[in-house]
DNA sequence: GGTGATCCTGCAAAGGTTTGCAGTGAAGTA
DNA sequence: TACTTCACTGCAAACCTTTGCAGGATCACC
């Protein structure tokens, strides 16, 4: 039932080939055989088996997205700027959720790997070892997470960190929380080592806190743990944590901003419908996915897959590129951030009483640099 | 580079068929014979490929999913449930977003005609005839759209929108606003018609504004055409242009429920967080997802596509299914919505202090069943 | 008229897999 | 022993497309 090549072949007298080349190389093909053979497809409604194409070329022109958790609004940015770069030229994404499951991960990367043309890996849970053994099946860029020899894309979240924890100190805060997220995560690993050491530059005490979930009921889950452990701020691992314990420390009737002092990572859209607005550093999502399909292209065309015996011998190895990209992030100041115990008026039992809690921040605040990609 | 079929059959000395059928027929293959290629095809990492599969099996084993925006938190429970679903039959899912784009939709499911069994249309944006058209193309299952001859998962919006205004009515709200969404959205005709009713029935007027995008910025810009339309109520196409609406109208200051109560239509994970939280239509989105993917899987099973000429000959035409399953919703009352004016207490100038807005439903406020799903 | 160049088109192999058919050898039956 | 049955395996065609090579036609030029 479905028309192929060989249907407009016939209807249009000319070899299959022709009609093949009407399609892929246009120029070889005489003008008027070009308008009949054309019109041929018009009519029969024939379109290319792209999967029969690939078989041949080697060049499916998809790339697969393998995301973590399609819930998490941190990733729909992402996965609009990939498609739309990939749109550009001439590629479709097919996205995939993996539950935030490492060996769905795995899988998934597997069965995607003969029907792309490389996968982007995003926020990856696996190990490192098993990134790098996957990446001889199928091109791989990496997103938030630096795997050496593979290319990567970065957000700098240390920057982001260092930039909240200094915010926090600057309001007067000396005891934060750090709230963790995924052990496995590589954005996690980076902000408690960032934290840690502006922290111990700001003289400032830190506690961890985790690993947690990375969603709202992750952070609930410990907001009764945050007010044991007396902290006057906490800097959540992202946005739908920092969220959650808002709403868990609400419930339990201790007041955000005034008692403590909230920051999230992500800047999601939803971080402004909150209240409060959360105070939050924003990382360039869409800019990573536009990066990331980008860095994939590049390297797809230096190295085609699926050489063939007879083919044009440009594939000389498996040359890669393995550029590592950093974005840079910006801390945004909003309302889940205000001054901390020791900058608060002395108002002897008017504790619960805090300033107006929409506060601009305070004097030498740091704010990240623009959001410029640096190549490394 | 890759590892074929021919490399595996080479090192276990057997013809490639054999190997093949190792892994598609493995009872027509002797077992010390089948242990052998697969431990040689393990050694080697051999994966079948599952394109030149395809070629000849016609099966893709791959299911595309396409949505109108990946960034509405409506849709990520859909995709879960369908992927998860898809698992389970050995299926991928292969999603897509098309910004709400009837353009991007039909190039889409051009697109992923031949590289996936079928498409699951969630929440199309194209006219009824285009989607017939593409039917033809590739076996289409529609989600949130009615279209005659064609397998369609609808939720009871209608429904839904009635037990919303019924809810309004009876807290004594009688001038009522319904927040369009899409013109070309079913939803949003379902609800249209389904509100106009009700309020007919109640005695409330109602004030149709729209079409509205239908994200938290459509939301927010109606927000002062909704104060100056007088109304006391609001029901919003959906949960994200209601959480819109109410920061809108906070920002005029106007309060909700105090002075003017919201239904939204959805419940995303969004409106519990929100203050106040959201009263809104709950719909089974994941069991939406999940029925999509068994309908189209069993629509797949009955009619095989690219049959080949000496195939096993039962495909007998195009014999497609068209059940059409309407899935339940339900009102969700939480803190959005309040006693309408007339219910008010009688104090003169406090028209801003409202009573407790976390008051409990009215009397008589209907709710709707459970999930159930019913076939028509 | 012969030579060469230029354009266009057809031929056929290739890509990785599935599968109907036929062939092999061994075991079972008469 | 001769014949059937059975379990297993190999052969080769088919799926739809791309592409190097070669052939045919046309034309210009010497």
């Amino acid at each position: 039932m479905p028309v192929t090549i060989r249907d407009v072949a016939r209807a249009s007298g000319v070899h299959i080939s022709t009609v093949s080349r009407t399609f892929s190389a246009p120029h070889l093909v005489n003008p008027e055989t070009r308008v009949r053979v054309l019109a041929c497809a018009e009519d029969l409604g024939y379109r290319p088996n792209r999967a029969a194409r690939a078989l041949i070329t080697g060049r499916t022109h998809n790339i697969g997205l393998i995301i973590a958790d399609i819930a998490n609004p941190f990733f729909p940015p992402l996965i609009k700027a990939a498609e739309s770069q990939a749109r550009h030229r001439d590629y479709h994404v097919f996205v995939a959720d993996t539950n935030e499951d490492p060996t769905a991960e795995e899988e998934l990367v597997h069965a995607l790997a003969k029907q792309v043309d490389g996968v982007l890996l995003c926020s990856p849970r696996m190990s490192n070892s098993l990134i790098e053994q996957l990446s001889r099946e199928v091109p791989l860029v990496v997103v938030n997470r630096q795997v050496t020899g593979l290319p990567c894309v970065l957000m700098d979240v240390g920057q982001g960190a260092r930039a909240a924890i200094e915010h926090l100190i600057g309001l007067g805060h000396h005891r934060i929380a750090l709230l963790g997220g995924p052990r496995s995560s590589w954005t996690n690993r980076e902000m408690r080592r960032a934290a840690g050491a502006a922290a111990r530059a700001g003289g400032a005490e830190l506690t961890m806190l985790g690993p947690n979930a990375p969603t709202e009921t992750g952070g609930s889950a410990v907001a009764e743990q945050v007010r044991r452990s007396g902290v006057s701020a906490v800097l959540a691992y992202n946005d739908l944590m920092a969220i959650g314990l808002i709403e868990g420390l609400d419930a339990l009737g201790v007041r955000v901003p005034q008692e403590v002092s909230v920051v999230g990572v992500d800047d999601i859209a939803l971080s402004r419908l909150t209240r409060p607005k959360l105070t939050t550093v924003a990382t360039p999502t869409a800019a990573a996915g536009r990066t990331a399909v980008d860095m994939l292209l590049q390297q797809d065309i230096e190295s085609p897959r699926g050489a063939r015996g007879l083919g044009a011998g440009t594939a000389l190895g498996v040359r890669r590129t393995t550029a590592q990209v950093m974005l840079q992030t910006d801390l945004v100041i909003r309302d889940s951030t205000g001054p901390g115990p020791q900058a608060r008026p002395a108002r002897p039992a008017a504790a619960s009483k805090g300033p107006d809690p929409h506060c601009p921040a305070g004097p030498g605040t740091p704010t990240a640099a623009t959001g410029d990609a640096v190549a490394s």
